[in-house]
DNA sequence: GTCAAGAAGATTGTTGACAATCATACAAAC
DNA sequence: GTTTGTATGATTGTCAACAATCTTCTTGAC
């Protein structure tokens, strides 16, 4: 049996994958751990699999109709993103970051964010990207302005994955694809005020800037500055998630 | 009952450690797939298995006596090191990193050695672990001179798990080790000349006094400086594997 | 009331078998 | 001679059942 259709799941919702949006170029048909391991990231991501909550592979093999095969694989995809952990004989578990550790996050995130955007810089064919750059930063400042940000936000991602996937270095572009899906974790409803959205934006121009000039440690220094600044909203919004977690458990 | 609040976890796993064998301290009890994974591994990095080879899960479990399950599992996980590439429904084969991509490796590990060494200078209790770094980097200039260096690279490994774990980023930590692996797989053999080994020494050396000087800048600009000194060296013994490969297969 | 020991249930780890897909060899057509 | 189509074997993907281990609940002693 099992002919199943490469796109379908039983148990319903629309199957956005956060994960594919930052890899190169989604495959046509993902495989079955794969679909599941995306449907699940969803629920992390938006909070419906609170931290800490157990994962049990019987449980979520029944809901999708397999085998606890395919969910094993799934949940160890899902380990390497760090969205769960896995304890030998004990299961997975949702992942709980203290702050600390998303503190290292950012850290990590402005190293190599800094690397790419000064590969970009000194890069020979950067002048075939630099209309699609000055376009994409063009709807950031508009995206900016606006109340809620969500235009923003997508705009920033959609900005981050064409640099990242511009260096042409792949594992660089695995790494902090892996980052950014923890990054979207605390950041997806980003409750970033439009003043710190549009200080972001003098960043992006002061990086095209440097990449336009050529000046490779400028487009570094600033990608650093401009990732270790994002850290705060960060925070912001991992204390706020952290505040109704702990409200909900003493209700 | 119990219906108790998510208790409280770090964020992730333990990352596995596929240079344990190189290292004193390997964990009490590995899983059945951490243990095929680390013979695999070892079999791939000495170049036993060669680039490009496949590897096919009956043949490996038939030779350990398990079942095809835990194979599937220790793929994955040399999958994650990018000791092998797994393609759907064609199996696992070992990869043949190109030059360009050894490149884009030691690239990443300069970022982020910049950024453990940055830490450990700038770190509180770097006062404890000063002695042991100096006791360690005297042990590798008595190595630097030898003619094989087998000495010195085994030193050069523990210093690097040294800072490493000493940084207390748990994800740097399972990026550079997995990097490190990688990295292993082209220096093992280092046929670095004593003269290379003795100014490697040197690096080492300044990068001392600014962990001792809390010179976060110095700390990091030599710690990416000495990375992409030793690119050279590696991309040598690359050059030379291929050569060697490239004389087997016209044979 | 608290703690420890043991039993029962729940959950993961592993296995062997079956289904689906892929690679290869060979034959036929152009 | 090259290419296309087809059959066969090899290999991965999935499944259901069993074994090993962990967690929880109960019981009993202090």
């Amino acid at each position: 049996m099992a002919a199943l259709a490469p796109t379908s799941l039983p148990g319903a919702t629309a199957p956005i994958d956060l994960l594919a949006q930052f890899s190169e170029s989604a495959p046509l048909t993902q495989s079955l751990p794969e679909q599941i391991a995306a449907r699940l990231s969803e629920r992390i991501v938006s909070g419906a699999y609170a931290p800490g909550q157990r994962i049990l592979e019987q449980a979520v093999a029944a809901e999708f109709a397999v085998s606890r095969g395919p969910v094993r694989e799934a949940l160890r995809l899902l380990e390497k993103e760090d969205l769960v952990i896995i304890l030998a004989r004990r299961g997975a578990q949702v992942t709980n970051p203290t702050i600390a550790e998303v503190n290292e996050i950012f850290d990590i995130r402005a190293m190599l964010n800094g690397l790419r955007d000064r590969m970009m810089a000194e890069s020979a064919q950067r002048e075939r990207l630099l209309p699609l750059l000055e376009q994409e930063i063009a709807k950031l400042a508009a995206g900016a302005a606006a109340l809620d940000g969500a235009e923003y936000i997508d705009t920033v991602l959609r900005l981050n994955r064409l640099l990242t996937q511009a260096a042409g270095n792949r594992r660089l572009q695995t790494i902090l694809g892996s980052l950014a899906v923890q990054t979207v974790r605390y950041t997806r409803l980003g409750l970033s005020t439009p003043e710190r959205r549009q200080q972001s934006v003098q960043h992006w121009q002061h990086l095209l800037r440097a990449i336009r000039e050529g000046d490779g440690d400028a487009a570094e220094r600033i990608a650093r500055q401009r990732v270790l600044d994002s850290r705060d909203a960060a925070i912001e919004q991992l204390l706020r998630q952290q505040a109704i977690a702990d409200a909900k458990s003493a209700a």
